[in-house]
DNA sequence: TCCGTTACCGTACGCTGTATCTTATGGATA
DNA sequence: TATCCATAAGATACAGCGTACGGTAACGGA
């Protein structure tokens, strides 16, 4: 079988799940497909071309979310699937947003959304539209980021409070009981019991009030 | 005179300003401050404690941002503050939201923009606080790097339409033309005029609205 | 004057992405 | 069947990276 782009990425794709984007290179790849690494270059023109394909692989994973009857269905199904996808290849919040995603999949997924959104309440001109696509877009890429972010710090040091204490605690509990950042300290010491998904879902809901209310 | 952190920071963010994060390693530090290499390792532990040293260099020039009497035109200060400091140093937002900002001036204005949305509408408890910091920080992270992006891109091709054609074109104009994304494809051709300060400030209050308005 | 300690430095290792030159292979033609 | 060419595969090499480590020089105290 001799190997194909599809190959590239889906081996790519195991790689940097299991170890991260900076446990993938090309050479590994190469190893991991039994080739050496120049192969690669046959069907990829640089590393970033590797990363993009890998990313519009995921797009193709979320791009099957089918289309609702209502426009807010429609964006929810996109969105959760989004951050599934994000949740199963945690390397990809590393891509997103770092650079335009113009992949065939993802511009299906931004085909879907956007039409979607046009049908949105107080979303009257182009301009309406791209407004309330950026705004969107913005808080999905910032929310996967924080929600990844969060879920690597808590698995290398652990959700105990006194080993989170011990781990990042010589730095940040001392600089937490200098009492110079209340509120932080009280919304770290209260609120680390939120779940995550309710968290998202709810804010989602929330921007979305917040950009289709208005004009 | 002697080196410290503070000379090595703000040479750290003089090279990344010009070239870019890639464009800044140990090496080239190093020799930029007429020192070998591992000097550098005295004053900070890794390449990665480098980065966290110029985020939080950048969180000072936030923290500039002064209180006012209302919590939203705190907020609206202390955002826009950081959407200038993103402009003048790009690399900051490849590096926003990627690991927790825990510095002490990063501290010092989550402090002030969680002060301030605690006297909010609709933030009655830690949970609510929570979860209208969370969903401020995840616009904020998204838009700015939405915007940086896209800044880079059209620097990169120009803003000319035909020329951003002829650069992106071979392949995006390919697949616009397709007439399978009808939607994206007016969004690219109708909508790349709209002023980015403005947008992100309409989206900015948007968002606001929306989190704060409900309970 | 001598020694112990501390601060500094250069060298070296293993890794990265990728350009280039060399070799093998397989299919078509004489 | 023998030959040749095109094409695919490979191996090697280079420049750069972060950083571990061993040696050296300077300096303060006995």
């Amino acid at each position: 079988m001799p190997l194909s782009r599809a190959k590239i990425a889906t081996a790519a794709i195991r790689l940097a799940d299991a170890h991260g984007l900076d446990g993938l290179s090309i050479r590994k790849l190469a190893k991991e497909l039994g080739v050496g690494p120049m192969r690669l270059y046959d069907y990829v023109l640089n590393r970033s071309e590797l990363l993009d394909l890998m990313v519009d692989a995921v797009y193709a994973q979320i791009a099957e979310a089918g289309r609702r009857s209502e426009w807010r269905a429609t964006v929810l199904a996109i969105v959760h699937r989004t951050r599934d996808a994000a949740l199963e290849h945690e390397w990809f919040v590393d891509l997103l947003g770092g650079r335009p995603h113009l992949g065939p999949h993802a511009l299906a997924v931004g085909e879907s959304t956007a039409a979607a959104l046009s049908e949105a309440p107080g979303v009257r001109s182009v301009d309406d539209l791209q407004r309330v696509v950026s705004a969107l877009d913005a808080f999905i890429v910032g929310a996967l980021r924080r929600e990844i972010t969060e879920r690597r710090t808590t698995r290398s040091t652990g959700t105990d409070v006194t080993a989170w204490q011990t781990a990042l605690g010589p730095y940040l509990t001392r600089m937490l009981e200098t009492g110079r950042y209340p509120t932080v300290a009280r919304l770290v010491i209260d609120g680390a019991h939120l779940d995550a998904e309710a968290t998202f879902h709810h804010n989602l809901t929330a921007v979305l009030d917040g950009i289709t209310s208005r004009a």
